[in-house]
DNA sequence: ACCCAGGGCGTTG
DNA sequence: CAACGCCATGGG
């Protein structure tokens, strides 16, 4: 935490973000295993695409490791249509448990106990397998301090004047690292409100991102002059 | 009929 | 490396 304001900037906005929404209770699952799943089915869709999908898969019961590893790709892809794009993401599913088993002998406990930085590179190894999806796996599902970036965390933020646009992740990422508390409690959370404020923005007001955060704190401006449309 | 969702990869210039 | 096209559903 080196710079106080921007230190400060951030633990006021998350503040003000759980006063009025709560604790997000993130990841949505059951287990580790579904949260992986579900970072690969949300990838690109709705919340609720996604969620169907995965409730197809426990339907047919399907959403174990080992089953998944000895099923025909058409057999997922058939149980996860709403989740769009269901090819690519039905091998993204074979290709992470396939992995889980010649790594860890698919159990997830082993994996969870691997150094962050080195699991972290192993997973981006995989195809289908970005930084957003990767970071999710370390922080939701196996409960390891890395913060998670998506497009909804670059938008807000740079209309806040925290970096310029077209950033990369990893600057995305360093301003929350360098600025907070390495703390996954609070990691967890953190970008769970951001996609909660930007999953209910457009209700609220339909031109910008920001609105809601500045409506509820006073002292944090929003730069109109980056606003555009949706 | 649009629009866009909790991305990532391969191919261009 | 940025700017695309591609993948190919469902709710508003």
């Amino acid at each position: 935490m080196e710079n106080y304001d921007t230190s400060k900037k951030l633990l006021s906005i998350y503040s003000i973000l759980l006063d009025r929404y709560g604790n997000r209770g993130w990841w949505p699952a059951d287990t580790p295993f579904e949260t992986i799943i579900g970072t690969i089915l949300t990838q690109n869709v709705s919340w609720n695409n996604a969620k169907k999908a995965i409730d197809n898969l426990k339907m047919a019961k399907l959403l174990d490791p080992y089953i998944l590893k000895n099923s025909e790709l058409g057999c997922i892809s058939r149980q996860i249509i709403s989740s769009r794009y269901y090819n690519q993401k039905a091998q993204k599913i074979s290709t992470f448990v396939q992995f889980l088993y010649s790594e860890y002998n698919g159990n997830l406990d082993l994996m969870v106990l691997e150094d962050l930085p080195i699991l972290r590179k192993k997973l981006l190894s995989l195809k289908g397998f970005g930084e957003e999806t990767v970071d999710s796996i370390i922080l939701y599902a196996c409960n390891l301090p890395i913060f998670v970036v998506d497009s909804y965390t670059k938008r807000i933020f740079n209309r806040y004047g925290f970096f310029s646009e077209n950033c990369q992740y990893s600057e995305v990422q360093c301003l929350f690292t360098l600025h907070l508390p390495k703390d996954v409690k609070l990691y967890n959370d953190y970008h769970a409100q951001i996609v909660n404020l930007g999953n209910s923005i457009c209700k609220i007001h339909p031109t910008c991102y920001l609105c809601p955060i500045r409506a509820i704190a006073p002292g944090i401006e929003c730069e109109y002059s980056k606003v555009r449309k949706i």
